[in-house]
DNA sequence: CATTCAAGCGGACACGGTGTCCACATAACC
DNA sequence: GGTTATGTGGACACCGTGTCCGCTTGAATG
């Protein structure tokens, strides 16, 4: 990496870009469409486990027809990432230029630990939607995926850790959704506990008593 | 827990027990479609992607009834963890009574190190295998994965760590065959950097320098 | 305000996978 | 060799997916 203070700037904050047509302004019963489409599947995604939802439900749910949802969301995960989408955003800034130690400015293990707490306050308030949105696999090819493992590049490297690249993984995996459902739901740890965890894990990785 | 140098003993080091059957001797064409059945699944676990593979397939595979199939294993899950059995099996003995560091005897953070090896050494051998039976939240219901979980407790409390119970998730985390095969096949990073990652994670977390 | 037309809509269809049932076959036991 | 319990697999009904095509409707134009 060149950017020695470099940080993933403009890897996704784009514009929502699910689900909402690009060029001209929307017809006014398709925005309502939308709206509908999302109002509903963000009740669905709520009251049921979130990986039996189907595409029929959100259409039914809605009041419109399957092929109407099918133009503009491919599957149930798509849906569940439009309805994320500004969340994310928003973590996204306040890592980027918000104040430490979120932000620039803290050291990395406290960086890092304040982006394990954030991550578990997402967590914690967006379950389902994320249990939805990044099932199995697909985590790994999101668009948010590939900035929080930029971000913990970065942070590691600034840490000085011997292989950043490899050690990115580790350090990501403990969020995956279902880890974090099987913690909190399964096994009855407190998100309060969850974050406590990975905040002290955070300082024993990063922290900078040798190197 | 009561017994200080507690180890998961018998946690699952039951019989087979997956399709196979419990009380009298099986009848040869029961035994032989059973293996016919286990090979092929192996086989096509192997050439295709793993959360592909339908009972379907692997009945045709075999040349079996899919009724016949479905009276041994619910779903192809299950299948995968009947290959997957032996292999554990044998793992989970090295690490109760195994000569160190894999086994007992030797500090925390190098059998937390040893664990991880032997983790990826599974994992990159029979990856294909581990997809397909912990696809998704059915990682968290697996038996394997509850000795998995014992063992670090263990290992988390020996070493002094301040929540064992809630730092076993973020220890196992990176193990997850999702991840793993992100990091080798998308990533490209190899086995032996995982690993060493991995081995770094475990000293910097359980190492004794200040507790 | 009437006309025109592209964009949006949804009913209907074909396909594929799941899980179950039941009539038949066959190995194991007497 | 006859009997029985167990194993077998073809067939069935159900559900979710993804796509096609004729109809509707909002918005731009004269």
């Amino acid at each position: 990496m060149e950017n020695g203070a470099g940080h993933p700037e403009g890897l996704l904050l784009d514009e929502p870009s699910v689900g909402a047509p690009a060029g001209r302004r929307p017809r006014a019963d398709a925005a309502r469409n939308r709206a509908q489409i999302l109002a509903a599947a963000r009740r669905l995604f709520a009251e049921k486990d979130p990986r039996a939802v189907t595409m029929g439900d959100i259409a039914r749910a809605a009041g419109v027809g399957r092929a109407t949802l099918y133009r503009r969301f491919p599957d149930t995960a798509s849906v569940a990432v439009a309805l994320l989408d500004e969340h994310e955003r928003e973590l996204q800034g306040a890592m980027i230029s918000g104040p430490p130690p979120l932000g620039p400015g803290a050291p990395p293990e406290e960086r890092l630990a304040a982006f394990y707490a954030a991550m578990v306050d997402l967590l914690d308030r967006h379950l389902p939607l994320l249990l939805g949105a990044e099932t199995g696999e697909r985590r790994y090819t999101t668009g948010a995926y590939a900035f929080w493992r930029a971000h913990l590049r970065v942070l590691a490297r600034a840490a000085g850790a011997p292989d950043p690249e490899a050690l990115v993984e580790p350090l990501l995996a403990p969020l995956a959704p279902e880890a974090f459902a099987h913690q909190r739901d399964r096994a009855g740890l407190s998100p309060a506990r969850i974050a406590a965890a990975l905040a002290w894990s955070a300082r024993r990785l990063l922290g900078g008593q040798d190197r």
